[in-house]
DNA sequence: GCGATTGTTCATTCAAGACTGAACAAAGAG
DNA sequence: CTCTTTGTTCAGTCTTGAATGAACAATCGC
């Protein structure tokens, strides 16, 4: 690899991080995606681990995670009892189900206070109402683009998984 | 107020503040957008410490970062000196467009890397442009929504702002 | 059996940043 | 002018949770 690129590849491994970071996720779950995605290669456990300069720990932890909402997975190989992990095909797009998902999470809850507020002439109940459904709509709407792009995957794209 | 009410209304601005806390925004913004939003009428400076039981500190810089993003606005009362705040119009709006920029400013940052990148017969680069592209359109898509959203509520809301 | 390797768990460490509160400037009120 | 009120700033404190690393069980090869 030349040094440029390996400049590159680390740089986009740090931005990566970050922007696990702001989404609420460990810098080191994006790390191991950038990783992931710019070598499109699997991994071994232990080369997560050199690799990345990380404890073992935390590459177990946070292996577990990513495989756990579909960001990676799992992939074997004979005569090696180690675990390897790839990017998964979909691993973009499983973050955007996460978000969704959040939002959802909100809306319900949101809708549960509501359910519980009495008519009383103040206009609270309307506006948590606005609320929950705001949460709900993009929630939904995330979902929908989701599949969506799915479908356009399935018929464009190569990879069928 | 009735207990039950006020017992919800606490819930309500608890479930803000981790909401904001998942977005990477602080428990106390949260905070104040879910007790503005819940009695939906404008709070003084003070009134906010208080209430929420915060220094003024808090208060000073999280209500100047509210602003900046447009989720509450101040209001003026005559023969007050206090800054007074309440909900904005559009404040669950501005959120999901804090969200449309994010994801704008890391689409920006792949395609910088991408550019850089060099054909060298693996596909790394495609990738990673599949990576730009995603958070282009998810960038997009939402800045999308948003104006409809407004358009919307320009048309059938009866606030004008 | 024994040692090496692999992955998990959990108590501990550590760092990022949220929050505080004292100090401060600005602007009435008296 | 002096005292109060209001909002900002910033150095210091405190809390949260990410990361570590030692202990552990499981599995393989010998």
């Amino acid at each position: 690899m030349s040094k440029d690129k390996a400049h590159l590849r680390a740089s986009f491994i740090e931005l990566m991080a970050k922007s696990a970071e702001r989404k609420g996720h460990t810098p080191i779950a994006g790390r191991i995606i950038g990783l992931l995605l710019f070598d499109g290669q699997p991994y071994s456990f232990s080369q997560l681990a050199t690799e990345l300069g990380v404890s073992r720990g935390s590459i177990s932890s946070n292996t577990r995670h990513l495989i756990q909402q579909g960001n990676i997975q799992r992939v074997e190989r004979e005569g090696d009892r180690q675990d390897y992990f790839e990017i998964s095909h979909s691993a973009l797009q499983s973050m955007l189900g996460t978000l969704s998902e959040e939002m959802d999470h909100t809306a319900k809850e949101v809708e549960l206070i509501v359910d519980q507020l009495e008519e009383d002439g103040t206009d609270t109940k309307e506006r948590l109402r606005g609320c929950a459904v705001f949460h709900r709509s993009v929630a939904e709407g995330i979902a929908h683009a989701l599949t969506r792009m799915r479908e356009f995957n399935l018929l464009g794209c190569k990879k069928p998984d």
